[in-house]
DNA sequence: AATAATCTTTACAAAATCTTTATACTATTT
DNA sequence: AAATAGTATAAAGATTTTGTAAAGATTATT
C-alpha cells in the first residue's frame, strides 16, 4: 500500500510507456498504463488517476476525441504528448481542455516539471496545501491526515475522499459527486460504497463516530464536513 | 476603460513587446508594459494584472529572480518567455511557480491558447449565491440555511420548498407550481403536501409560527416568501 | 507463493424522512 | 351568524435512506 498519486499514460509507443513508467515510479508517482483510445478511457471511468498523460496519435482514434470525451467530466490535469508540433494541434489541444502540451521527444526532467507545475495550480492552495479543521489537518502535498497531531492511517480511497470533502469544506457533496470524483463515471449509482467508506472515515477520525462532528449526513443528498 | 482581463509584459526586446502588444489587443485583453524586473515588479505591485508575461533574459536582474519575488505574493497565471531551451532553465522556472514556459520565438496562436489554458485553469472562482431575508439565509451552492447566523437542519424537501420560495421572494407560488416543482406533476392535487412541510419550515424558521413573519399564506392561492 | 491490506459485496438493523390520517382551526361566502 | 371551503398541526404508519459488520474478492507486499 502507498497513496502517491497516480498518473494515468495513454500511448501506444511500448519504449515511450516504459521510460515514463521508470520515470514516473522513481519520482514517487503510482502509474498505469493505456495502450489504446478505447482502453484508456475505460480505464480512466474505472479508476480516475490524478493526472493523465494523453498522446494525440493513437491507434484507434485520435487523442484529441479521447481528450474531449474525458473532459465531459474529468476535471484533473490532462497533459497532452505527440510528435507533432504543428500550431494547429497544440491549439487545439490547450483549447479543448489540456493543461499542457509537450511534444516528443521530451526531456524527462521537463516533463516532471510540468507535471508539478500543472498539479499545482488545480490544486490552486499553492501557499497553503494544508487544510485545518478543527483537530483534523490534511496535507495535500504530502497526502498525511493528522488529528490532534498525531498522524491518521488512511487508505487511498479512504484519503482521497477525506480530501474531497476538505477541500469543499461546509459544501454538501452529493453521492453522484462523489462515486464520479472518486470511482469514477461508471460507479455512480453505487451508493453504498461511500456510505462503507465514510463509516470508516468516521472510525478513524471522529471523535464519537456515533455522533459525527466532522462528516456530515445530509440525507437524500451526501455529505458534508465541516 | 473596459473590463477585460488586463496582461503584463515583462521584456526588455521593443520589438517583442510590439507583437504582444498587437497580439493581445486584438484578442480582447489590456496590455501593460515593463522593460526592466525593476519596472515589472513596481507595475505588478501597484496594479495587479490577471496574468504576467516574464521574460527571463532582462537587463538588470535575471527573470528567475523576478519570478521568486512575484510569487511571495502574485498567485494569479505567470507565463515564462525566453529564448533559452534548456532544460534546466525549464525545470527551474516550472518548480519557482511558472505555470507555462514558452522558448522565443514562439508563435502566437500557441501563446493565446496557453494564456486561455492556464486562466481557465485558475478561474474556478466559485460565486456563492446566497439570498438573505431578515434574519433568514440560504446559500445556495453549500447548500445550507441560516437564521440569525445559526445554521437550521431542515430536510432535502424542506430545504428544496424554501429554496423555491426564497429564489421567488415576493412572488405568490400557487399549490400547482409547488407540488409540480417538488414533487412532480402527478402530485399536483396533494395539496395537503404543502400545507405539512410548510408548517415544519415554519416551526425552524419563523420566530412565532402561529404568526409566521416570513411564509404568507394566500389563502385559496397559495404561500409567498417576504 | 504466501501473507497482508484493501476494496467490493451482502445482509440486516437503525434512523430519518415522507405520506397519510384525523381533527381543530381560520377565512371567506352566503 | 351559520355554512362552507380552505388551512394548520400532531402523530401514526409506511417508506426510504443510512450505518455497520462481516464475508468474499481483489490487489499489493514480502
Amino acid at each position: 500500500m502507498n497513496n502517491h498519486p497516480e498518473i494515468l499514460i495513454i500511448d501506444d509507443e511500448p519504449q515511450i510507456r516504459k521510460l515514463l513508467d521508470i520515470t514516473l515510479h522513481s519520482n514517487q508517482y503510482n502509474v498505469r498504463e493505456a495502450s489504446t483510445a478505447r482502453e484508456g478511457l475505460i480505464m480512466a471511468a474505472n479508476h480516475p488517476p490524478e493526472l493523465i498523460l494523453l498522446d494525440i496519435g493513437l491507434p484507434d482514434e485520435s487523442g484529441h476525441v479521447v481528450l474531449q470525451k474525458l473532459r465531459e467530466w474529468f476535471t484533473k490535469p490532462i497533459i497532452m504528448l505527440s510528435v507533432q508540433s504543428g500550431e494547429e494541434d497544440i491549439v487545439k489541444a490547450l483549447d479543448n481542455g489540456a493543461n499542457d502540451y509537450l511534444v516528443k521527444p521530451f526531456r524527462t526532467g521537463e516533463l516532471l516539471a510540468r507535471i508539478r507545475s500543472v498539479m499545482r495550480s488545480i490544486s490552486n492552495e499553492s501557499e497553503n496545501p494544508i487544510i485545518t479543521s478543527d483537530d483534523i489537518a490534511i496535507d495535500l502535498a504530502l497526502r498525511t491526515v493528522k488529528k490532534n497531531d498525531e498522524s491518521v492511517k488512511l487508505t487511498l480511497t479512504e484519503y482521497n475522499l477525506l480530501a474531497l470533502l476538505m477541500k469543499n469544506e461546509g459544501k454538501v457533496l452529493t453521492h453522484q459527486f462523489l462515486l464520479r470524483a472518486i470511482w469514477g463515471p461508471t460507479y455512480v449509482d453505487q451508493s453504498q460504497y461511500v456510505r462503507v467508506f465514510i463509516a470508516q472515515l468516521r472510525k478513524k477520525i471522529e471523535n464519537d463516530s456515533n455522533n459525527p462532528s466532522h462528516i456530515i449526513t445530509e440525507s437524500g443528498i451526501g455529505y458534508r464536513f465541516v
